[in-house]
DNA sequence: CTGAAAGCGCTAACAG
DNA sequence: CTGTTAGCGCTTTCAG
């Protein structure tokens, strides 16, 4: 049976009141009765019931992180990051994968929510019917978001600047010299590729400089990329570059290079989008736009518990962190 | 403000006791007041407040993960078996990177056990000195170990059987017609990869085949790959396979040989440990030891679910997930 | 500065 | 079957 309040206030001859206020620091105890309960507690190994003192207090010190799948490993180091500002901050973090299912991701706000936390950092909601989205604005608790949601909803945004990426692809393969480049990337809807795409149309300034795009649409997958570049290659062998709409992707699409007897740069110049881990060790060490997303927990973490300590006033914070391209050797100049 | 209990009692015309009865689904209570009672909480939106329930029965339904970092993908891919199954018993998981420093270690299973979490699954405890061991084994909650421990510790394992994997590994090699083995992996003390280690030089058999292995030390890591294999090639250009300890330091010794002008599998066989997800996209794709990374956090899940049921004889439980060799094209018979 | 007491929201005997 | 009554362990007025 774990020590309780109860116990040590016996042991150290004061009320649990007083050895309450000992513990958690607050003014009005003699100096000298503090540190006689401070150190019965020591003695006695106290061990503070976070769940009773969450119950008293309303405030349970853990976030809740909804990501679509800890295996990507994007959101592992996003995740990483979010967690390495909690624990900082003495919070603990709860993790919960959806694969984006509108189903898992209400059931395990409702969840997180029937738990108390101080807030929760969700992958978007742009799946969620309009009643969903707005069940999960008034839910009391502050969300941050991680992309940047159409419309005037009541949430924060922690987002990287997926236009600009795009756009910086875009300009240097044109500045490559490259006149035909496909862009693959993920469906139609999905707002943060959609930036990107959008980006790198306005990167290749097709008016100036004649660049034709081929935007392609499919799985932003390992397996999507791979399909997505096979067929490219049956159609357009006049394609000279690949901007992929991330990383992954990218991986899928050496793997249909190298079927195809296509080599990366001197065949296919090759872009990706993430800057995860493994884009460097690839071989070739792939050129990409490096993305934040250690900082991207970071920030969403930062927001969060800045949010649930004013209780009253939570105008939702919105951040756009940058990117970068990341140089490395799998794109070549056309130019002599 | 939330709902409470008491809001639905009092809309129902009945006293919290039966509300609770109602809505725990408990027995005893009559099927139209129970009806009636769900039928307010539904109406009235009401969501209990774990925190409070968690306080009154002694359960939070909450495990805490304690791992060294969920960028590794092994981790990555362990967590999400461990909160799938959580999940399907209506569990959350707390998420938790030590980096395998032992003070983050002790200080998060304070903070979890604070929080009155139902178990813990933890990477190893053996860095830990043998006090912070012990404080571990009497701290209330079941906890399973991700390796085994020498000695005989009050703690549940779940492990792959990383001694029969490197066996596996040696024994391919060795048939293969390879004659001078290296073997690249961690530090000496490491448990999980002393086990592939053992294993290895027994799935050899250096008395019967004549194999001459070779042990190397290093860090077990991309880098500590590479950096093994190079010192490697320039000491000893009669290797012709390498089994790495870890998929990572396969990609690392990868790259080294790259840079060597080494071809995989032609002047360099190579067999890795773990099947992460990146090795079968790898090019040559990697032939590697499977290790059932998901159903390991399942089964620590369902132990801990189980020992936090029977408060009383929490006999801790032990198992040993089989592995099994994944063939790819990293490797070369030298038999004609 | 310290004690007494009222909750936080829910569960769980124990009566009726 | 339902109500009454204690708590769970801690925080936080409100008095003294």
């Amino acid at each position: 049976m774990p020590v309780t309040l109860k116990d040590i206030a016996e042991a150290a001859g004061v009320t649990i009141a007083t050895a309450s206020r000992s513990l958690t620091g607050a003014y009005g105890v003699h100096r000298a009765t503090r540190e006689r309960v401070l150190a019965v507690a020591e003695r006695l190994k106290y061990r503070p019931n976070r769940v009773a003192r969450g119950l008293a207090t309303g405030r349970s010190h853990t976030l809740g992180l909804v990501i679509s799948d800890i295996r990507n490993p994007f959101f592992a180091e996003l995740a990483r990051g979010a967690e390495d500002a909690a624990c900082a901050a003495g919070c603990e973090v709860i993790l919960c994968n959806s694969d984006l299912d509108c189903d898992k991701q209400m059931s395990y706000t409702q969840s997180l929510l029937e738990k108390r936390v101080d807030g929760i950092i969700m992958n978007s909601v742009a799946g969620l019917s309009r009643a969903q989205q707005q069940q999960l604005e008034d839910c009391g608790a502050p969300i941050v978001l991680l992309n940047r949601p159409r419309g005037t909803l009541n949430f924060s945004t922690v987002c990287t600047d997926n236009a600009r990426g795009g756009e910086l692809a875009g300009e240097y393969l044109a500045r490559l010299g490259h006149r035909v480049i496909a862009h693959l990337t993920g469906p139609k809807d999905h707002g943060n590729l959609s930036d990107r795409c959008s980006g790198f149309l306005k990167g290749i300034q097709a008016r100036r400089t004649g660049v034709e795009p081929i935007i392609i649409h499919g799985d932003h997958t390992f397996h999507g990329g791979y399909e997505m570049a096979r067929k490219l290659f049956t159609r357009r062998r006049d394609v000279t570059a690949i901007f992929a709409g991330n990383d992954v992707i990218a991986f899928g699409v050496v793997r249909a290079a190298i079927e195809n007897g296509l080599r990366i740069p001197d065949d296919l110049s090759l872009v990706g989008f993430d800057n995860v881990e493994l884009s460097g060790i690839l071989h070739p060490p792939l050129t990409t736009v490096h993305q934040p997303k250690y900082e991207i927990g970071q920030a969403a973490v930062e927001i969060l518990l800045r949010l649930s300590k004013d209780t009253n006033g939570r105008t939702p914070e919105h951040r756009l962190l940058g990117v970068q391209l990341i140089e490395r050797q799998s794109c070549r100049s056309l130019k002599r």
